[in-house]
DNA sequence: ATAGGCCTGGAC
DNA sequence: GTCCAGGCCTAT
């Protein structure tokens, strides 16, 4: 479930799992993600200690005690699994971190689109990312710098992780629906103040899913009626829009569905 | 700007 | 069968 609240909660599982532990065996199962972590890059984790665990974005790093990063994406379905001495391996385990209290960190992903690489030490395998969508720096005034050019759709602006980290295609939806935004409005005509609502549009729904999370911490139980409530638009096409009751569309950008309310989104 | 590719599963 | 999928890259 990879958009930054799901990669946050993910690597914090990741962290509680691996920090302080050795690797004893990694290996990437599938030929997917051994194209890009082969049998040498994981011959030589065997004996490495994890000493961190970063989520940056959508990206999560994994520091080694060597200095060595292992950089993960989950892409479209990638989630961790963390499996005690004695469980099953899920379905669709596609890499593996034996660790040395018998415990593994899985990379469960049904469609094996997930990424993973080895890197040097003092290397940064982190494309050009803008600010954090959670992070004070992602602000108004930083949306009209970089907006002040450009004329591309704000939905297929908000996706676009050198402008802003961490918001994937459900929650620029969402934001917008927050924010009141046509999701195919300019940048470039976009009014000081409907920057304000983008922003804190980008925010509460990164709040929300934050907390919904939390709420889930520790618990297998899903609430079902929390459940239904989980999105304002994504995947509601026909369904009433909570604020105004006008029929939610869905209309494509880019090659990606927008869900909106053509009527409260100006 | 748009289409196609990567992969596989689920809904219809 | 067909279409769609929470991401991102490359080619046209």
């Amino acid at each position: 479930m990879p958009e930054l609240p799901e990669v946050e909660y993910a690597a914090a599982i990741a962290r509680q799992a691996l920090v302080g532990r050795t690797i004893v065996r990694a290996r990437a199962l599938h030929a997917a993600q051994r194209k890009r972590f082969d049998d040498r890059d994981s011959a030589t984790l065997a004996g490495e200690r994890v000493v961190g665990v970063r989520r940056r974005g959508k990206h999560q790093l994994i520091d080694l005690e060597s200095g060595r990063v292992i950089h993960v994406h989950f892409r479209m379905n990638g989630d961790w699994v963390v499996v005690l001495p004695g469980a099953s391996v899920p379905n669709y385990a596609r890499a593996v971190f034996e660790l040395d209290d018998g415990s593994s960190v899985v990379l469960d992903d049904s469609r094996a689109l997930s990424t993973l690489s080895l890197h040097a030490p003092a290397s940064d395998p982190l494309p050009s990312l803008g600010p954090e969508a959670t992070s004070p720096e992602f602000s108004a005034a930083w949306l009209q710098n970089i907006f002040a050019s450009r004329r591309t759709p704000i939905k297929v602006a908000l996706l676009d992780q050198r402008i802003v980290a961490g918001i994937g295609n459900i929650y620029a939806a969402e934001a917008l629906w927050f924010a009141r935004i046509d999701p195919r409005r300019p940048v470039n005509r976009l009014r000081p103040m409907q920057l304000t609502a983008i922003v804190k549009g980008v925010r509460s729904a990164m709040a929300k899913a934050i907390r919904r999370h939390q709420r889930y911490y520790g618990s297998e139980q899903t609430d079902g009626a929390r459940d239904s409530q989980r999105f304002n638009v994504y995947d509601r096409e026909g369904a009433p829009c909570r604020r105004c009751g006008a029929p939610i569309r869905r209309i494509t950008q880019a090659g990606r569905s927008t869900y909106c309310c053509r009527s409260c989104q100006r």
